[in-house]
DNA sequence: CGGCGTTTTGAGAGAGCTCAACATCGGTGG
DNA sequence: CCACCGATGTTGAGCTCTCTCAAAACGCCG
């Protein structure tokens, strides 16, 4: 659900934005939390850095998604958010968002529904992550990112980008595409993947 | 923060107990969502087939703690709940929950915290399931699990119970804590970890 | 055209999974 | 008390698969 269908105008008004350049982070994991935000315009990535300094990627946001919504509860955020692209976000104060559901129950309700929303969103990481085959773990994403024809993907950013999502190197993405390619599983285009046998499940 | 700090009473007085055998299922992937649970004995695991049959766990619950929230804004569930021991649990109905947001926003408020929580919660599990090294995925699960002394972990359940939590094989568990005590870094009792060389971060 | 990042393909090594055998522990029943 | 039985715990060997390191096209932009 769109953020302006249930925010409030008092917090509305109390937003701010910011412009991010690619690679900026809008804020690291520790930075005490200013707030919850709305992309407005690119695209943000939530990760982590693991002991090993690579990033895992949590969740990725585009226009008009959220983020940092678990942070209103939380005086430090838990992750980072590095905008992926030239990015503008919008911040929506925490003092304002907490004043706001105590005075509003439906907009209370409505940020339960995002938050749970995000829920259900990780849990379907969790069994991407929890695949080990390549090949499964695309077939995964394909099958849980398709469109409303449940046969073609949009592809947002670089193949690059699109392994360190799935967590895979750059190099077992392209040769699992391939490879999905050569057994007529999938047929790729510029920027788009269309599935040749769909599956069900997944 | 446990249910009964906040849960209006109106709810609680709604709330249904139910026993569950081992192994026994509260609720399964595409069931209607009645409500949100809280262990009061036992412990319950939600968790999700993948497409090559082999359980994802996605959380693991005891007494005192709970699990469905994302549920209350859906209509169905989005995985399965099964108890891993003999389990009792408590039902709060959907309905008197919703109800209960409306009038009293105090308990939207700390709803909303306990998914905020979730979604942390969530978070480290992506963090742990990216990590494909099992020494470093044991290592990441103690030092989070440790508890307030950081040095001693306790085991809820049997060793399988638990590489099946961490994803991994048995026996592949089963060697990296025979390696990480032949190394010198853990040291293993009865249903209990010791760590002999505490690490920070993870 | 030159430079840089993405996309591809190759070869080798490490690590976990699978299959398999065996030890150990707890409970049951004779 | 002991034999039996199932599940857990443990170790071994081989295989597959991804990661890593390397190198070469390809595409885009100044």
């Amino acid at each position: 659900m769109p953020v302006k269908d249930w925010l409030p105008a008092a917090v509305r008004a109390a937003a701010i934005d910011r412009k991010l350049k690619a690679g900026e982070a809008l804020f690291r994991l520790g930075d005490r939390s200013a707030g919850f935000c709305e992309v407005i315009a690119g695209r943000v990535r939530m990760a982590r850095v693991d002991r090993a300094g690579h990033e895992v990627i949590l969740y990725v946001a585009g226009p008009g998604e959220t983020l940092a919504e678990a942070s209103l509860f939380s005086p430090a955020y838990h992750c980072d958010a590095i905008a992926s692209t030239d990015a503008t976000v919008r911040i929506y104060p925490k003092a304002a968002m907490l004043a706001a559901f105590d005075k509003d129950p439906k907009a209370a309700q409505a940020f339960g529904a995002t938050l749970a929303r995000q829920v259900m969103n990780l849990r379907t990481r969790i069994e991407q992550r929890n695949i080990r085959s390549a090949r499964e773990r695309v077939r995964h994403y394909l099958s849980v990112n398709a469109g409303a024809d449940g046969r073609s993907v949009d592809l947002q950013g670089t193949l690059k980008d699109l392994a360190a999502e799935l967590g895979l190197t750059h190099e077992a993405l392209y040769r699992t595409l391939a490879a999905l390619e050569r057994a007529g599983e999938i047929k790729r285009s510029r920027g788009k993947i269309t599935l040749l046998r769909p599956r069900k499940g997944g």
